[in-house]
DNA sequence: GTGGTCTAGACCACT
DNA sequence: GTGGTCTAGACCACG
């Protein structure tokens, strides 16, 4: 797994660890029922104490991303038992509206914006596509 | 100014101040020019310590949003002064990343995104129009 | 037997089995002196490690619920060798109480408690008449 | 706040805790909107880590039943705050039944354990009136 | 002073 | 070997 920590960063070590697993599994790279590396191997891997990591984990089982079984490992989740609350869905809402604030004031107009989703989404599609090769 | 604010919420009360700040401006109910409440005022208005108030006001002068000018009072700056670097633009660029994950966690296809942009652009406008009438 | 293993719950899976391997007594699908199947064969139907199964057969015999004859196989125990200590009692008692305020904060009033435990009692009873029959 | 907690126990201390701080709030010995002792207060009282009460403060916020307010500390939540999902019913439903099939092992009738629950509602009412006074 | 994050290192239960 | 719990002690952001 390709992690890349950036430890002056202000927002937390095991967020940016949970953000990009997220984006790992988004990608396709990490798939369903796969593997992936134990708290101690992902924690000596990208130099972080494995208590650190092992929030994350926590955390993203929370989120139903991941499954943990004890003495066995943790593994990325099915699709399907991924959660998702109308609690989340306003939060996103809130994000976007924030984000849409912030363009206006970076004079960022609404095509420009939309132009920038559809990259995004044709990244997440793209790396997913060449791993599938 | 109506601001309303959540002190149950994780995000730091500074910030959502600054947040409803921005938001104001960004509708137009704010226009350059004109004078904020001062420090006190707006801590007793929403009942915060004024030095959360202040920091927010000082974090706010920081971005270029709004000037302080000494003995007469804080004013929204003028769109021109408005710093937009390219840090913040990677930023916005990174938050759009991570909300595009989120949503295609969410089930979230690429056109109700798109959507929901084209609804927020629309609340900002329309709330700016109606407050110039 | 019809043991059903949930390994992505937290509850460990030899407790897991033990408590299946209760339930089925109590409900007098499995009556006393009743052969059970052997560690291997039970590993084997539940698609369980052979050491897993083990030490549910070892722990309940420890509580008296199963005898293992050397030789000749593991066995359920009569209701009379079945041990039933004050510290059980009290475990018990504790587990109530938890449960109890659980309920409470779940808003179950004690009416609707006692007609659940009535419920469950009834469930119990009705599967041992059903396998009587 | 009297909490004790047992450091012999199997069941994690923050665990403890959290079930103790339930059952005081069950109890009205805490109100709502009372301040909770902060992480390291209750952490010295109890002779516990901090990390270890604020992992129990932590959860007990998830489970809805305090706030915590950065900078200004703990406090109990509202009632109507409490979250009651599908899930925790079933969980619930679940422990009672081990709860029933263990209570036959141990030869107790329906009769004896509705009594208990009785008692134990009794005793949640009671300490509460008496905290009343 | 409050809680949140992080590290270092230890022990335990489970598989 | 796996994750879960716990301690000791440090630093930081927030109010």
């Amino acid at each position: 797994m390709f992690i890349r920590i950036n430890p002056r960063s202000s927002t937390p070590l095991y967020e940016q660890v949970m953000e990009q697993v997220k984006e790992l599994i988004a990608k396709g790279i990490l798939e369903s029922g796969e593997q992936l590396p134990s708290v101690r191997d992902l924690a000596s891997q990208i130099v972080l104490n494995p208590n650190t990591v092992s929030k994350a984990y926590k955390e993203l089982e929370r989120n139903g991303v991941i499954v943990t079984i004890r003495g066995k490992g943790t593994f990325v989740a099915d699709a399907s038992d991924r959660k998702l609350d109308l609690k989340q869905l306003e939060q996103l809402r809130q994000q976007l509206q924030r984000l849409v604030i912030e363009a206006t004031y970076a004079g960022i107009k609404k095509e420009e914006l939309t132009q920038w989703i559809e990259e995004e989404f044709q990244t997440l599609k793209g790396e997913g596509d060449r791993n599938a090769d």
